[in-house]
DNA sequence: CTCTGAAATGAGAGTAGCTCTCAAAAGATG
DNA sequence: CATCTTTTGAGAGCTACTCTCATTTCAGAG
């Protein structure tokens, strides 16, 4: 398996992904096009997904069926697996998580920060989630990456708390939290896809939470 | 990426690893040679790692290393991960956990359990034990395996608990459940690896679990 | 409209991880 | 020693990914 490369530079100053809001703003023909280009390769690998199976479905038949060349798919995507985890998370999760103001007691405030970003994402799309978190469940190298403290989501959340608790570097005890509160989103989330996607994500992870400050009781 | 193939059977009834034990069996030719071969290789590839990382060191040097073909490297280590990642932690994990009786009530076993696989993983050899901990930090693949709840230890508990709670499916409590203790302890590993492995492990996975005590009541 | 510079693309060659097949080598067995 | 079984090596092939370089496409200035 090659390992993972490190992200490599998106084009220039591209907006990558979540969208409605950056239309607005008047783009410029090459602007424009890429957008198109990266919904097209998006669009044209979830349907081949869908068809044919995460492993099944090379980037070559992704290029080809987003009529681009291979090499384009990768300018656009530094990993197969981006296409699937990179993007809507991040600033979402980042946006929910600055927002809170910086007193208040920890877990609380990740709860509420948890639930504001399930909250986001429940808006979107609704099918287009659902196929992402059944992929993201099904594919071991998917799973393994969203659960990765390293990547985007939860290492922002170390970072806040680190700065938070004026430290440079995160304790054992910091880690653990961050690890937890992603873990939970994430099982949560794969259960919710597991289970068909029916129901409020926001409850579930309400039940969620619950559980957590129960584990110690027994 | 190359997606991780599932696991490809070991030669035949290969003992795979923890040693010290099984050696006292008589073993054939056959068998010693294949332990022989398995740890040149273990012992080649982690030589190599260290000397030039783990990117730049190839399956093809590793198999030359050990004096065997690159296909044969393949016949031992579905992956080049699993050369990092397998055997030792999942026979250890499997004892621990099948040993603890199946009416204690659950975070005070699962508390025991983990103290008792730390045990267990110290009494090992510390240089090599450290080594490992060292790259699995440092290489995301490797971390992110780790982390997965789908691979091994894991998924074990997981369906313990199941099993243990009388269902077929696991909940969403349980899937939480096994995924906070899993993170819980490959952070305290990752946390004391990144440390530089000094102190004991037992004692730093104490204070973790006192921490995870004590996250809801802020 | 045209010229010029910058950015995006395609073509293609190359690397590494991994799979599969087949024939040769080596240990086990009688 | 002869035969059966397991292990090995050689090598071809696939896919993810990288890099380079020539070509195309847009943007902005005159």
């Amino acid at each position: 398996m090659t390992t993972p490369r490190s992200a490599r530079p998106r084009p220039s100053d591209d907006p990558s992904g979540s969208l409605e809001e950056l239309i607005e703003a008047p783009l410029s023909l090459r602007e424009r096009k890429k957008l198109k280009t990266r919904q097209a390769l998006r669009r044209e690998a979830f349907r081949l997904f869908e068809e044919q199976g995460w492993e099944a479905t090379t980037v070559d038949q992704i290029a080809a069926a987003a009529e681009v060349s291979p090499s384009t798919f990768f300018r656009y995507f530094p990993t197969k697996e981006d296409l699937v985890l990179s993007d809507e998370y991040d600033p979402l999760m980042a946006a929910a998580i600055r927002s809170r103001p910086a007193d208040e007691p920890f877990l609380t405030s990740a709860r509420e920060v948890l639930v504001a970003l399930v909250r986001r994402i429940d808006a979107q799309e609704h099918a287009e989630l659902y196929q992402r978190m059944r992929l993201t469940a099904a594919v071991p190298s998917l799973r393994a990456r969203m659960l990765d403290g390293t990547n985007q989501p939860t290492g922002m959340l170390l970072e806040l708390l680190t700065e938070r608790a004026g430290l440079d570097a995160p304790t054992l005890e910091l880690r653990i939290t961050a690890a937890v509160v992603s873990a939970t989103l994430t099982e949560t989330s794969l259960y919710w896809a597991d289970n068909g996607a029916r129901g409020d994500l926001a409850e579930l992870l309400d039940r969620a939470l619950r559980h957590l400050q129960e584990l110690d009781r027994s």
